[in-house]
RNA sequence: GGGGUGGUAGUUAAGUUGGUUAUAACGUCGGCCUGUCACGCCGAAGGCCGCGGGUUCGAGUCCCGUCCACCCCGCCA
């Protein structure tokens, strides 16, 4: 027998054989996918990362031996063939690329047995994640995962390529670094040599590379990863990554452009998908307005009514109050949405008021006269509103949410937008829609504390007309900041920052940062800042969402090779776990409990 | 922190009003089979009904608690 691996080589990849390799002798190595024992000849589907192909183990061309090697394969026992590419013996098989030949093994070698699968290794598994998770490394030979991870490698690729064609330079940032109290939770690591004291790891290299500009670096961009200790989501890891990048002497337009451009090649040459370019842009404003969140879908219509000043006068007073007491009535008509059944609307409701609206009011449009029960509010204003701003036609439903709150009654009309649109099936698989969402506000009201916080982060440079109203008015103060919004997700976000300290000191007085706190938490940044700092500004694109959108995924964890659960641990590893009294003591860290 | 869905054989599920022996399919194991391709046919094994407590003559089923997975709100850019 020949010896596989050392002097006999895989020759092909199992998938990438095709009838123009017909009398060709090749060596292939895989896992067996199934088997076919029909007891004088058995057939196996060999599986590689490149696909699967037929193999015929017959006693006219294996000795005994041989045969009983073949005989004792089962399923994922890893194997090596040597044999010659025919066509097929039968009928092909048009479910494989692989379907018009079939290798006739002439040598058969056993290299690895396996234990039964937990579950089996198909394109679609039914079993549940906490299985699948635990058996990551077995999930991952499924093709869809094992495409997922292509994909996303052929992402970074063209990232690389295009940011290194654009000039810029890729410089790896610390992990080990300085907690910062702002944004997100950080994950701490203890200091061995430094008792009581911690690392953080990054949330993003945000410092780091608006350092790189103060350096001179003009260009920089990075694949990293990022670190946020919080609650998790479907498109949220505790640990994600990001393409980082930041440029000097720029204005808004110039950073986006150059993404547009990453977005471009990325999409041409994985999906072959167009994207014309520049990406639009609309405002926050208009987002919110238009919308009712800052990450539009824009593959669809269907967007807000504002009918807040026509129900001023309204006897209804769900709609009164908040219209005269400085809240909102905001809505969306549903096309054909007059067929919703009593049961779709309380449905409907329940959604909304996962976003704290108190109801949804709702009229039905049907032979030129409204219903519900809502429908004897409706006075000649209403009814104008409806018919003509909203375009409520025949057969629509108007779906109304009224708040003293107006955020809370757009955000609910505005996830009730996406959430109808996705259930009513108005919104194609298929497509992608960007939108660039620019000017968001520098300051929102944390509503617990009633202070002023960073929507973005601190160092957000406002636009130069606003600057003035940092003092007098600062929720008024919009910034040079924006994001990329992909099919209702934000893929991506970045600003202009601020290069000059006086600024920079306007801002963190703003927020309620004095000025030795600022100098503790963040004086090296200050430091530089006083040190030639150029204008510069970036963006980082969340690598994750983005490539499990261009998949097709729902979740990020699909395009993360080991990704953790909801509750932050590892199901293969069992990370985090408990940790020897002795790494502790070495640390100075002691536990409470 | 809050809300929701789920947890029964290796996997996916069924399990009636609480009723005595907990089903099925796939997988596994054994046997047969030379053109199958999710091969087929015959047979067998396989259970902490997530865990703990309670109600009851009796709990997979009802109640309380708890753990885990997923989805959402808050949180997070």
């Amino acid at each position: 027998m020949a010896q596989f691996i050392e002097e006999l080589k895989k020759s092909h990849g199992a998938g990438e054989l095709r009838l123009s390799h017909k009398g060709e002798q090749v060596v292939l190595m895989g896992w067996v996918d199934t088997v076919r024992d029909l007891g004088g000849t058995l057939f196996i589907d060999l599986r590689d990362r490149s696909g699967i192909c037929q193999v015929v183990l017959g006693s006219e061309q294996l000795n005994d031996l041989q045969l009983e090697v073949a005989r004792s394969l089962r399923q994922e026992y890893v194997v090596a063939i040597m044999g010659d590419v025919i066509a097929r013996g039968g009928k092909p098989n048009t479910n494989l690329k692989t379907g018009e030949i079939e290798v006739l093994a002439k040598d058969v070698a056993l290299l690895n047995r396996s234990q039964p699968m937990p579950f089996q290794i198909a394109d679609n598994v039914d079993t549940g994640e906490e299985v699948r998770l635990k058996y990551r490394f077995l999930d991952l030979r499924r093709a869809p995962l094992q495409k997922a991870l292509l994909m996303r490698s052929k992402a970074a690729l063209i990232a690389r390529e295009h940011f290194a064609s654009e000039n810029f330079i890729e410089v790896e940032t610390p992990i080990l670094t300085k907690s910062t109290p702002e944004g997100a939770r950080d994950y701490l690591v203890p200091s061995r040599i430094n008792k009581g004291k911690f690392f953080a790891l990054p949330q993003s290299p945000q410092l780091f590379k608006q350092l790189l500009q103060v350096a001179g670096f003009e260009r920089y961009f990075q694949i990293c990863k990022c670190f946020r200790d919080e609650d998790l989501r479907a498109d949220r890891q505790p640990e994600f990554t990001q393409i980082d990048l930041e440029m000097s002497f720029v204005t808004p337009d110039d950073i986006m452009a150059v993404c547009d451009g990453m977005l471009q090649k990325m999409f041409k040459h994985i999906l072959n998908v167009d994207i014309e370019t520049p990406i639009p842009r609309i405002t926050y404003d208009e987002a919110m307005a238009r919308y009712g969140v800052d990450n539009p879908d824009v593959r669809f219509g269907m967007e807000l009514f504002d009918i807040t000043e026509d129900t001023r006068d309204s006897a209804f007073k769900v709609f009164s109050g908040p219209a005269t007491g400085g809240g909102l009535v905001t809505g969306i008509v549903v096309a054909g949405g007059a067929s919703f059944s009593r049961k779709d609307v309380d449905a409907l409701t329940e959604f909304v008021k996962t976003y704290g609206a108190k109801g949804l009011a709702w009229l039905k449009r049907n032979d030129g006269a409204f219903s519900g029960p809502v429908s004897k509010f409706v006075d000649v204003a209403l009814e104008k509103a409806l018919l003509e701003k909203a375009a409520m036609k025949d057969g629509d439903i108007a779906l109304i949410v009224a708040d003293m709150d107006a955020s809370v009654a757009r955000t609910a009309a505005g996830r009730l937008r996406t959430h109808v649109a996705k259930s009513q099936g108005m919104v194609n698989p298929g497509q992608f829609g960007f939108t660039w969402v620019t000017d968001f506000p520098m300051f929102e009201k944390d509503e617990e504390t009633g202070k002023l916080a960073a929507m973005h982060h601190p160092f957000t440079s406002p636009r130069p007309e606003d600057v003035s109203m940092l003092s007098t008015d600062p929720l008024k103060v919009k910034t040079r900041a924006y994001d990329i919004v992909l099919n209702g997700q934000e893929i991506g976000g970045g600003s202009i920052r601020i290069h000059n300290q006086d600024v920079q000191a306007e801002v963190f007085k703003a927020l309620g940062i004095g000025d030795e706190e600022a100098r503790n938490k963040f004086g090296f940044l200050l430091d530089a800042l006083s040190f030639g700092a150029p204008p510069h500004g970036g963006l980082a694109f969340g690598f994750d969402r983005l490539v499990s959108i261009m998949s097709g995924l729902d979740s990020i964890r699909d395009v993360i090779a080991f990704p953790k659960t909801t509750r932050a641990g590892c199901l293969m590893t069992d990370a985090p776990s408990e940790v020897d009294d002795k790494q502790l003591t070495e640390l100075g860290i002691k536990r409470l409990d």
